[in-house]
DNA sequence: CTGTTAGCGCTTTCAC
DNA sequence: GTGAAAGCGCTAACAG
């Protein structure tokens, strides 16, 4: 047993499958009130229900949004994925999920799937990496994406335009002040601090994570302050610990010239992570160490020390990257390629240099 | 300009589109392979990339996953759906997104959705609600599951069945045994502490939240300890805070008895809810109150104090769910309508009764 | 092994 | 305002 067909409704009702189509579905033209009335009531009762695919091969649309994240159960993601599903439903459209730890040529894969659905709009969140090793899939994954814009699609990025992407009115995006906050951050924090500065950031070459470091650099040497040392690790939970553990191992040795380390985590996971290692080495926060992250991920804001962090409105740049690359705001020519969102330097007890014992 | 078809490939190389097809997506027979080898090249050159909508109209396929959450940015159910899309991925298909925020009408609509989209497969997670005022929506809910189900749709359900379904052969069920955790839990609990227990729950008639608190419960009635009175609030973080509030007011108020409460949070996140509140009002786990959650979400395990509760494993469950619901079992008549998992209780030092002051 | 012929279910000119 | 007809791009018998 199958699903019910428009025709059969059109039967039913006594009516031609363009007249029913005209009522079920939205049209310029309506069908008189009581022809309309007949099918809807002859839909109702055989339950019928739209074929998507087949008005999608119809109409050359699929009301479908390709969401790209590394992995979807890593808060940030998740937070910018709510806010691309809210827009998704304000547009009456659905989500489609892609995860791929980060690898561009998944991306690739991915950006291919969602045309192969003929996706209205595909939203890439997930610093892209410039490692050497990726380049080739790095470009391949820039024809993909500009493949898929020249037949008509729209890209929405989040963070940084994609390298090697070059298509006129193909992609929007949201620009994420990483760089500016990152060097405010460092200015607000050397104000109060003596210790040294320590980075930990991601994998060389990932563009979020590199962008943060140079911020943050910058933001130092404003202040007068030498450049800091940068531990590169893993951009997650577990390169935080890790590069956490080698820090416990240093401070314990005395090597942080008897003051704390002032340690910046190119993003609050990671921040949790370190966090987690200094406390598996019997060190407290911010007795021994200060520590602050970026993005202020929501799960970990009831976090024990809070921690320090920027505020980044995750769950809008979603929205925004998924309304921008909306193919609703063609004609309008006010639709810019670019939207900008600001976050927000939060200081709190991480980074406390007066504190009662941590 | 739009995407190249099969047709045009196949003209390029001088085959009909059946061959073109046949090479080109994976097919019983397999053409000579110097006209594969044409055909491939003609595809390669022209950036063909199927139509998947079109293949799925043929196939009366479309390789996609339905799955529904109440919040995908919620770590319970982004760690389930990290499950589902591993599953999707390794059978090659893809996954749709539904969020619903519990309301089962919602759940109806997102059913329906992915109904006409033709999902090979749903995969609803989160507990369902039987609130008197949700009856009739259940009710639909039931009737639309039932209905994809007679048109040949597969359902993975996480933790209970649904009420009032029943396609035989339609469901698959991953039974998380709530209850029985629950009350071992209460158990283990109970043999090294004196107070009261309290229980924070969400609202009556969330069926997930229910089974854990009767399982607590009955654990404690095994244990010979009277019932624990149980606080109702929202299913999240800010129904725990709220909750948590209420207690913290009066345990300053001196109504713990001269012992510590030791609190039962449904979840996990309710449960860390509980305690920035209890904190907030200057309180202390475990010093002036024990809590315990339900999850062990990852998120949180570098919570301090480190959080006792139940480890369930969420990631393994999704891969279940969506595996168990494939299409693609069909046949194997071994493919049983339930599959299940078992959790731990993990017992940290938020309900350490001799402990250092907290 | 390859090509031809019908559709899959819906939308959409185009006549009436 | 309504119906007839022609696809959308692909697959699946069925012949050759």
């Amino acid at each position: 047993m199958t699903a019910s067909t428009l025709s059969e409704v059109a039967k039913l009702a006594g009516v031609s499958p363009a007249t029913a189509s005209r009522v079920l579905n939205g049209s310029a033209r309506t069908p008189a009130p009581e022809i309309a009335e007949r099918v809807r009531q002859a839909a109702d009762t055989l339950g019928y229900i739209a074929n998507a695919q087949a008005q999608g091969l119809a109409k050359a649309r699929s009301g479908l949004i390709g969401l790209i994240v590394h992995d979807i159960a890593d808060p940030y993601f998740s937070a910018i994925a709510r806010g691309v599903q809210a827009a998704a439903r304000e547009q009456g459209k659905m989500v489609l999920l892609a995860t791929t730890e980060g690898t561009p040529a998944d991306e690739r894969a991915a950006v291919a799937a969602f045309a192969a659905r003929r996706a209205d709009s595909i939203v890439i969140a997930g610093s892209r990496s410039t490692q050497p090793g990726d380049k080739d899939s790095n470009t391949e994954l820039a024809a993909e994406l500009d493949r898929y814009c020249r037949n008509g699609g729209k890209v929405g990025v989040v963070g940084h335009s994609i390298v090697g992407a070059s298509h006129p009115d193909g992609y929007h995006v949201v620009d994420v002040p990483n760089e500016e906050l990152a060097a405010k951050l460092a200015v607000e924090l050397s104000a109060g601090t003596q210790g040294d500065f320590v980075i930990i950031g991601g994998p060389e070459g990932r563009l979020t994570s590199d962008d943060r470091i140079r911020g943050f650099q910058r933001g130092l040497s404003d202040a007068g302050l030498p450049e800091a040392e940068v531990i590169r690790s893993r951009f997650n939970r577990e390169g935080g610990y890790e590069a956490g553990l080698q820090l416990a191992a240093r401070i314990k040795a005395g090597q942080s010239g008897g003051t704390r380390f002032c340690i910046f985590a190119a993003n609050d996971v990671m921040a949790i992570g370190a966090v987690a290692a200094l406390r598996s080495e019997g060190l407290r926060i911010p007795r021994d160490a200060l520590i602050a992250g970026f993005d202020d991920i929501e799960t970990l804001r009831d976090f024990r020390p809070p921690l320090t962090t920027v505020s980044l409105p995750l769950e809008e740049i979603g929205r925004l990257a998924a309304l921008g690359s909306s193919n609703d705001r063609d004609g309008s020519e006010d639709a810019s390629a670019h939207s900008s969102v600001t976050g927000t330097v939060v200081l709190r007890r991480s980074t406390e240099t007066a504190s009662a014992p941590g």
